[in-house]
DNA sequence: ATGACAGCCCTAGGCTGA
């Protein structure tokens, strides 16, 4: 099973770069963030068409996920529990029913929370103990895990260009990196970072300042895997071409290759 | 020091993102 992660900023403005991604990857799960549309009017046939079942998750003009998949999907769940009262669109599950295992899939947008400090932070701070407590509930299944998307935390000095640029940024504050190592200390794995320690590997490159033209990249998507889903890891890559095509997104996906 | 780029929305400048 391929199962990939996938910031597109927009569905509409997407439109071409991500039907020509998937024919060209052929991943057989991907989550999409950043959809921005509602449900009503995501394009569900230009992928239903490419053999892809369709589930979103979806908000006006901004935030929204969704899972498209070629294999059924079971048990769909939306929002992230925590509180009643959260309206942003940043959470969505779906049991995907591989070949060989099933495997409970979480595509996630993780709030960005600059500027720091300030009310967007606390929210991120916040968004990130309801996933804790989520992920914990999840473990005690012991169903293999897999929790994919847009985490908005460069982990590591080694996952930014330039690593000093960041230091007060809601992406890369201590307390953002200890609430990322919380969540992974609970015995997830950084799947890419597993199958490819050499620092430098981006996932995302900002549309200004020439970032991508001078590999001014940050790592920022991430699919983070439980212990029995782990040991199903083959390989993981990030396909960094995506962001030299034409009209791209500013992330480029992510993938993991599982024996299931 | 600032803006730079892109996408969204009650089409046009303001908000959001990272």
């Amino acid at each position: 099973m391929k199962l990939a992660t996938f910031n597109i900023n927009g569905i509409k403005a997407r439109i071409e770069a991500l039907p020509a991604w998937l024919a060209q990857a052929k991943p057989d799960v991907v989550c999409l963030q950043e959809i921005k549309s509602v449900d009503e009017a995501f394009p569900r046939e230009i992928f239903e068409d490419m053999g892809y079942r369709v589930e979103t998750h979806g908000q006006k003009s901004f935030n929204g996920v969704a899972i498209l998949s070629k294999l059924p999907l079971e048990d769909v769940t939306r929002g992230l529990p925590g509180d009643d009262t959260d309206e942003q669109a940043r959470w969505i599950e779906a049991t995907v029913i591989g070949e060989r295992r099933a495997i409970r899939v979480c595509g996630l947008y993780l709030p960005n929370g600059n500027p720091a400090p300030g009310p967007k932070y606390d929210y991120k701070l916040a968004w990130m103990a309801r996933m804790e407590a989520r992920v914990k509930t999840l473990l005690a299944t012991e169903e293999p895990l897999a929790f994919c998307g847009d985490y908005n935390v460069i982990p590591e000095p080694q996952d930014a260009a330039k690593p000093e640029a960041w230091v007060t940024d809601a992406l890369f504050l201590p307390e953002t990196r200890a609430a990322f190592r919380r969540i992974v200390n609970l015995g997830l794995t950084d799947a890419f970072r597993a199958r490819d320690p050499r620092p430098g590997q981006y996932s995302f490159w900002d549309y200004q300042a020439g970032a991508w033209e001078r590999n001014n990249g940050i790592r920022i998507d991430h699919l983070l895997l439980s212990a029995q889903c782990a040991d199903l890891l083959r390989e993981a890559g990030i396909d960094k071409a995506v962001r030299g095509g034409e009209k791209p997104s500013d992330h480029v996906p992510v993938w993991v290759e599982l024996d299931a």
